[in-house]
DNA sequence: TGTAACATGCTACGCATGGATCGGGCAGCC
DNA sequence: GGCTGCCCGATCCATGCGTAGCATGTTACA
């Protein structure tokens, strides 16, 4: 196969016109040139210059091969330019997943500032449940994915992932604007054994969540309404439907509804990145969302940030 | 640089599906691929596979690099299958020069014949006698020159040009249709000194042939008319305006004119094909000369074909 | 003096060989 | 059914050998 660096070794002494000019240029010397010269004229079985004492001329084989050359060494210094981009992550794409609250509240201010850093990165988004979302990180259809965990429901992910926690919020307790509880500043759950509970669907792990808070008090929550969505459940609350245990991050202040804190218990659920590091384009993309999580952080009392301060180097 | 030899052996990797199904398929062992491999990971800084007991699963990484690399890959090949051929002399550019009389009877005959078997060599025409081609030769802005010769003037050509032999063509004498030696077969110069002669233009070396072969017969040719051109010459002895003496190839049989051959001098115009040896298409178009001068030496008793029989393995 | 070619020695790369490691498939057993 | 041990294919690692590739020094030429 005809080598490369011949090929620019053969262009450099067409423009150069001696052999000691191009290496003077290449950072070779005369003879490593010539050398070059003659294996690339055993290669192609031509002669390539005309050689004289002084002088070279190269043959009309040598400016065609030159002319052609151009392309091939185009076409692999682009290469390596784009692949040197992409190893550094500035280029590529990013298929990252998220849960809905993440996707509305912490994906936006990251995003933002990501595609301002890594404004080549194409960005595709999947919408899902980190019991949806870690199947594909883990098939590779994903790079990145946003998961949850409540603390009071255990939940590891499989080893070959790598966890970057993001923010930790506080679970809040959502009471009907007329509820006898709405003036408390905090609230514990034994207060709340006679109450009836708007939850997410049985088997997510908000359920299991507030299922096992209130089995210390003694009760098991009488839920009477579900949905997995929180603007739902937001609703049902201020119908006086119920009380409701919800992530800091998936309310939004609103009439007729008033938030209190547990009292006595520490339950938060914690928002964390998750990939499996092969693409380089995560570690800008876990950059933007740690910086996104402190601006959350520093805007909402009942979240917080997790254990790690962003770091630009990441695994 | 990145090798291509990498990103080929990338390429047979992922379409193979196995470092060994790959090896096995380019003739490596399966640990040089994976040695190929490594190598290729340490130069793009990213991995391209997941590495399995029994299995491999490309990153995208790897996808993205086997799809730019095959614009690579096919330029390099295209060139390599382009050099072949250029060195094979069945591509590329041919640069022929002639002068008129070969143009007319030589040419025609052997581009015919060189352009069905080198149908992808453009080949470009100039025109002009000996001397002009030669420095044109030597400046390397011919690859193949038509020459002619005449015995009786010697003629060498620059050491660094070979010569092709292609014809030897005896120098016919042209008589008015009432000349009074119409009617011989041949004819000796001694007979000729009275005539007045047409020849061609002073300098040339037909003039200096005729001059040289009447010098043994005593005497100087008067010659009242010149011009290179044979048909023009052929007008003025059919006008009886004189004699003259023409290569064979140059004079086609017409009315009002005879020709007959000299008797006792050897005087032939040698016609030949000169070359640097760089460009490789002259190799078949030199075979091409030699096989179009063997068919006109078929044809004209008074031509015959030089030293050599044409042969395909040129130098 | 400057340039190219040649001869020599050294370094590093590239491949093959052989062995080690890993993990899945399979049979047999509790 | 589930567990255990074995086998096998595939990759990785260490080693040795051959060779490409470059530098140094020298020669030849104008």
């Amino acid at each position: 196969m005809l080598n490369p660096l011949h090929l620019r070794t053969l262009t450099a002494v067409l423009n150069a016109g001696s052999f000691a000019a191009a290496a003077r240029r290449l950072g070779y010397t005369a003879s490593a040139v010539s050398q070059q010269i003659a294996a690339l004229e055993r290669a192609v079985r031509m002669p390539l210059f005309e050689r004289g004492a002084q002088t070279i001329t190269p043959t009309p084989a040598a400016r065609y091969l030159v002319s052609r050359a151009y392309d091939v060494l185009a076409a692999l210094d682009a290469l390596e330019e784009d692949v040197r981009g992409m190893s550094e992550g500035t280029i590529g794409r990013l298929r990252l997943g998220s849960f809905p609250t993440a996707s509305q509240r912490l994906l936006p201010i990251a995003l933002a500032s990501y595609a301002g850093t890594h404004p080549s990165v194409e960005t595709v988004l999947d919408e899902g449940e980190p019991d949806e979302l870690i199947p594909l990180l883990r098939a590779g259809e994903l790079d990145l994915a946003l998961v949850y965990r409540y603390d009071p429901v255990p939940r590891a992910w499989p080893r070959d992932l790598q966890e970057i926690g993001l923010l930790e919020e506080e679970l809040l307790l959502l009471l009907p604007g007329g509820h006898s509880l709405a003036a408390a500043e905090t609230v514990a759950l034994d207060d709340l054994k006679q109450e009836t509970w708007v939850s997410t669907r049985e088997g997510t792990a908000g359920a299991s969540c507030l299922r096992r808070l209130c089995a210390p008090a003694g009760y098991e929550p009488r839920v009477d309404y579900r949905s997995n969505d929180y603007g739902v459940i937001r609703g049902l609350v201020r119908s006086g439907l119920g009380v409701a245990l919800v992530p800091a991050l998936a309310h939004v202040p609103s009439q007729g509804v008033v938030t209190a804190r547990l009292s006595g218990v520490e339950a938060r659920r914690r928002i964390a990145a998750v990939h499996r590091g092969t693409n380089p384009a995560v570690t800008g993309a876990v950059w933007s969302l740690c910086q996104a999580a402190a601006r959350l952080a520093a805007e909402l009392p009942s979240v917080r940030t997790s254990s790690a301060t962003p770091t630009k180097s990441g695994a």
